[in-house]
RNA sequence: CGGGGCGUGGCGCAGCCUGGUAGCGCGCUUGCCUUGGGCGCAAGAGGUCCGCGGUUCGAAUCCGCGCGCCCCGACCA
């Protein structure tokens, strides 16, 4: 391709609405452009970058077997009022109806459309196991689209499904996901993390998020150094042990006017946090409960989720609190209740002598203890923080910002049971697939591939999705000697398979050289005056900057072996 | 959905408070010049000032109602 060809806008000046480097430097190397929040038209070097990431997603799916596919994202509302996300998912999905007042959606995944299919069309357990993926635009309407290609209102994905007879068939096919995530991660140079993670709305039982670790990212995850890593929203740990004060005297009232917050508290009472029990009102099923926390600690709501058994809970109106317990938010406590269900978090277990409200606003309680002085239920309720004990090895666990590149969930029999998707079993008798979901963001490879890799004058990405594997640039295409040469190296490139951008502009050689260095691609090869006349070019490599001084004729042959061809 | 910010040639911004000529830098076009890190000189083109309504002799500017975009939070595989 030859740049006076072709169209790469790039910008001289950071774009005003983008913040995160990915988003800026996609603007500014002219690789996307913004059609609405979340809605990005892909240009030319985004749709050769991304090309080259889908053809490494379906190299590794085909070589496990996985059968590509390609589903409509226009739906009828049916099927997904049959699965129940219709609601689940709720205002995320794209709804409207056809000119026949027909309810429509736009597919947010495709667990629906593949389990209608399977449930057509499969029959027995020796058509099975199934692997079926496609590589497809999703539509959500997100609460809050942002950071450029990170969290898209559409976007692509390479989703699979699996089918199998029974559990053992799917976590075979689910190990099958695993390794194939890491070699598509890995070949496209992607620094990542595995974490064990929540299913949420999907539904199922067990995950695996492929995180990449950038300070763009939304996700926060635990890791340990022996090898534990999960989301934040499933993560245990212990909470190093806090030392407290013995004796056993009474629970006693102390006034602390005005006194709302835990960290009011600290500082009017001169105390710390973890000697504290915050106390949180929830509503489920009409029915308040109490949750009891450290001071310090945050309720996690996906764990309450899953010990509750429901995600259908809220917080309660500062009314409701005050008719349960007589006072005010800020001075709620356990002590004296009866009839209400407390849920406590695991770490106060054992500890004696807090301090938690009275339910008489502006007083406290100190000298509380639980198990004496209230009767809680004990479970993990809290989001770990850096620094607890990691869970297998004691260790302290870190704490770091990612993005969410892939996800492989087992679902077990959710859908199949949702959507009569059964098969005859070696007896003879009907039995739901067994079925997993695993999912890649496209987009978001490109984008945290940006964000691990640039500096102050652009990006550079890794080699095998990068737009062009080499930037041929002639200094001066007025001087025919250089332009000749260069042409002829154009084509020494060409015939050897490169994917070269020949920077035939007449533009300075600077602008050259700064749109070379934002753009991303892995090696520039630049034909100039002093060094042409020794019959030398330079190879640069884009990432270390390094530059290499070869002769003329095994410009392309370095190229190669650097390439490792 | 709550909080904050922004909306003026393609891009980045000033002007708005205190109403009256729409301006700067970059980019773009043409010519000359220059050619290893976003050259220089000269001449040009390009704007419903987000929309609608109101106030006023007169609105980019004041008032009202919308819309859009960004950020924080809520939310979210």
């Amino acid at each position: 391709m030859r740049w006076s060809q072709a169209f790469i806008p790039t910008l001289r000046e950071d774009p005003a609405e983008a913040e995160v480097p990915s988003h800026r430097l996609l603007l500014r190397a002219g690789y996307i452009r913004q059609v609405a929040a979340g809605v990005y038209a892909h240009l030319f070097l985004a749709q050769r970058s991304l090309l080259k990431i889908m053809g490494i997603i379906r190299q590794e799916m085909d070589a496990i077997g996985a059968q590509e596919f390609y589903l409509p994202a226009l739906n009828p509302a049916e099927l997904w009022k049959e699965s129940g996300r219709y609601t689940a998912y709720g205002p995320a999905i794209f709804k409207f109806k056809d000119r026949n007042d027909h309810e429509m959606v736009l597919g947010v995944t495709h667990e629906e459309e593949m389990t209608n299919i399977a449930r057509g069309e499969l029959r027995s357990y020796k058509q099975l196991p199934q692997m079926w993926y496609q590589i497809q635009e999703k539509f959500r309407d997100e609460p809050r689209p942002k950071s450029g290609l990170l969290r898209l209102r559409q976007f692509w994905m390479k989703d699979s499904y699996s089918f199998d007879i029974d559990d053992a068939g799917l976590d075979a096919s689910y190990h099958k996901h695993y390794d194939a995530y890491r070699r598509i991660f890995d070949r496209c140079g992607i620094k990542y993390v595995i974490v064990e993670a929540y299913s949420g709305t999907m539904g199922g039982t067990h995950s695996h998020e492929f995180t990449a670790p950038t300070d763009a990212g939304e996700d926060l995850i635990a890791i340990c150094d022996c090898g534990y890593a999960a989301n934040l929203e499933k993560a245990e740990g212990n909470a190093p042990p806090v030392e407290d004060i013995a004796g056993d005297a009474a629970p006693e009232p102390f006034a602390t006017p005005g006194q709302k917050t835990i960290d009011d508290l600290v500082k009017f009472t001169g105390e710390n946090g973890n000697r504290m029990i915050k106390t949180l009102v929830y509503v489920v099923d009409a029915q308040a409960i109490l949750i009891l926390l450290r001071g310090d600690h945050t309720l996690s709501e996906t764990k309450l989720a899953s010990t509750l058994g429901t995600d259908a809970f809220r917080p309660s109106t500062p009314e409701e609190a005050l008719a349960l317990l007589g006072a005010h938010l800020g001075s709620l406590g356990p002590v004296g209740l009866k009839g209400v269900r407390i849920l406590a978090d695991k770490a106060l277990e054992g500890r004696r002598n807090m301090i938690t409200g009275a339910n008489q606003d502006g007083t406290h309680l100190r000298n509380v203890t639980p198990g004496r002085d209230f009767t809680p239920e004990y479970f993990d309720l809290r989001v770990v923080s850096a620094g607890d004990h990691c869970k297998k090895c004691g260790k302290p666990l870190r704490v770091s910002v990612s993005v969410e590149l892939g996800h492989i969930f087992k679902l077990g029999r959710r859908y199949s049971q949702a959507m009569h998707a059964s098969v005859l079993d070696e007896n003879g008798r009907e039995v739901p697939l067994v079925m997993g979901s695993y999912g890649i963001g496209v987009e978001r490879i490109l984008s945290a591939a940006v964000e691990q890799n640039h500096d102050r004058d652009g990006m550079f990405l890794p080699a095998a999705i990068a737009p062009f594997d080499v930037i041929l640039t002639a200094a001066n295409m007025d001087d025919a000697r250089l332009r000749e040469a260069a042409e002829k190296l154009y084509e020494e490139m060409r015939a050897k398979s490169l994917d070269v951008l020949f920077d035939d502009r007449a533009e300075r050689p600077g602008v050259k050289f700064k749109d070379a260095d934002l753009i991303g691609v892995p090696y520039r090869v630049t034909i100039g005056k002093r060094k042409f006349e020794q019959g030398l070019a330079e190879i640069f490599r884009r990432s270390t900057k390094q530059i290499q001084d070869v002769k003329l004729e095994s410009v392309v042959s370095s190229l190669l072996e650097m390439q490792g061809r």
